[in-house]
DNA sequence: TCTGGGGTCCTAGGACCC
DNA sequence: TCTGGGGTCCTAGGACCC
């Protein structure tokens, strides 16, 4: 039997948490927005967007369009604050909820609304209700599948309810544009454009070689989830972080040493701390540039022993910085610290290993079956260091 | 007067190992 | 006078998402 999915997305939520914030705000052209010269705009009110203001669009840009729109810089506490919010909010209603991302989270409502009669009615409560508690203004979409939820909530903004049941994917799915497919960016819809897929529809029914080509592996997904065959699990365990990094542009585009090796510093410091909040280290840092022409380049180091040091993070990613970007103008500059593992998971393999060693020096061999790649890694180290890595096989 | 910052996943080539 | 095959890890870049 199908589960029932819902993607409840909050509409335009950094500006709705601002008009929270500042009541008198409701209803006038707003942006979150940077003020610096290279600002951008995070989020714009609806009634800005009358103005062709997008996100993502700079906000001298902005401006330009609308010289009277007000301008507030993010404030993340607040939106970490609404967010807990809303996420309690829905886990009245089911525990088994997948947070996607600040604004927008999957709730599997099998339970929940399997005798429901009427279930926009329901669902209507439920967008109400949010509304009522907490000023928050939200769309939901509810399909068979992740991605036909996630595809129902775009269709109607703000407060809509949608919702795709399979015998309707061909009716509601298909029509739409194939850049408004989750997954398709703006780098490759005009690919598939070029040759005539322009539709969900249109790619659902294509046969090309030059499709596969294009997607890579993604073609199956992405056929999957035309079908109405995608996942329907909703995963409540957060997942753990994968790299931790930080960046900066500059206001302007530099060469000078000292003040791109301060705000390495600074970022290789941010990064360290934040790994150290999450108990986690990790093997490879990243170093990352822009240059003047906005060409993203990175340069990264693999260590022997996991870290989260300031002094081991910044060492490399100085280095990096000296061995291949010294006196290239650049635009942004970045650290990131990837290839993370636990602390406590660290130190676990890590007597485990030793107190083997100690024990039999053979042991090597059903360790390596034993243990992951990681902690591989460290024997084969050890091993040659003691002459036996021909042994181990 | 140009275009932020936080991530994830995929790809392709090369090194290295057995 | 020719140059395996499989597997893993690392690197760099690219695409996408919010």
């Amino acid at each position: 039997m199908s589960k029932i999915i819902m993607h409840i997305d909050l509409n335009c939520f950094f500006a709705r948490a601002q008009v929270i914030k500042e009541p008198e705000l409701e209803g006038k052209p707003l942006i979150i927005a940077g003020t610096s010269r290279r600002g951008i705009v995070s989020t714009a009110s609806y009634e800005a967007r009358k103005f062709g203001i997008n996100s993502a669009m700079p906000t001298y840009m902005a401006l330009k369009l609308c010289p009277n729109v007000i301008i507030r810089n993010p404030d993340f506490n607040l939106y970490h604050d609404l967010s807990q919010k809303f996420f309690n909010y829905v886990k009245k209603y089911t525990e088994i909820i997948e947070i996607a991302s600040i604004d927008e989270c999957y709730a599997d409502m099998t339970e929940c609304m399997k005798d429901c009669k009427d279930p926009i009615a329901f669902l209507k409560k439920l967008q109400d209700n949010l509304f009522n508690e907490t000023k928050l203004m939200c769309s939901i979409g509810l399909a068979p599948t992740k991605f036909l939820a996630k595809m129902a909530s775009d269709m109607k903004k703000p407060m809509g309810i949608t919702i795709i049941r399979r015998k309707d994917i061909q009716k509601l799915l298909w029509p739409l544009p194939i850049k408004d497919m989750f997954g398709i960016g703006k780098k490759t819809y005009p690919k598939l454009e070029k040759i005539n897929i322009k539709t969900i529809g249109d790619f659902a029914l294509d046969n090309q070689d030059e499709t596969k080509k294009i997607l890579g592996k993604f073609y199956y997904v992405l056929k999957d989830w035309a079908y109405g065959k995608g996942s329907d699990e909703v995963i409540t365990e957060a997942s753990d972080p994968k790299s931790i990094g930080n960046s900066t542009t500059f206001l302007f585009d530099t060469d000078d040493y000292d003040e791109i090796r301060s705000m390495i510093y600074q970022e290789s410091l941010d990064v360290s701390k934040r790994a150290e909040k999450e108990s986690k280290i990790g093997y490879t840092i990243t170093l990352n540039i822009k240059d003047s022409d906005f060409k993203m380049m990175s340069k990264s180091e693999t260590i022997q022993v996991p870290t989260n040091s300031i002094e081991d993070i910044y060492n490399n990613a100085l280095k990096l910085y000296d061995t291949y970007f010294v006196n290239k103008l650049i635009r942004l500059v970045g650290v990131t610290l990837s290839n993370l593992i636990s602390k406590k998971e660290f130190y676990v393999q890590m007597s485990f290993f030793d107190i083997e060693m100690h024990k039999e020096k053979c042991a090597t061999k059903i360790l390596i079956n034993e243990l992951n790649n990681k902690c591989k890694k460290n024997i084969f180290m050890k091993a040659s260091e003691l002459g036996e890595k021909n042994d181990v096989k």
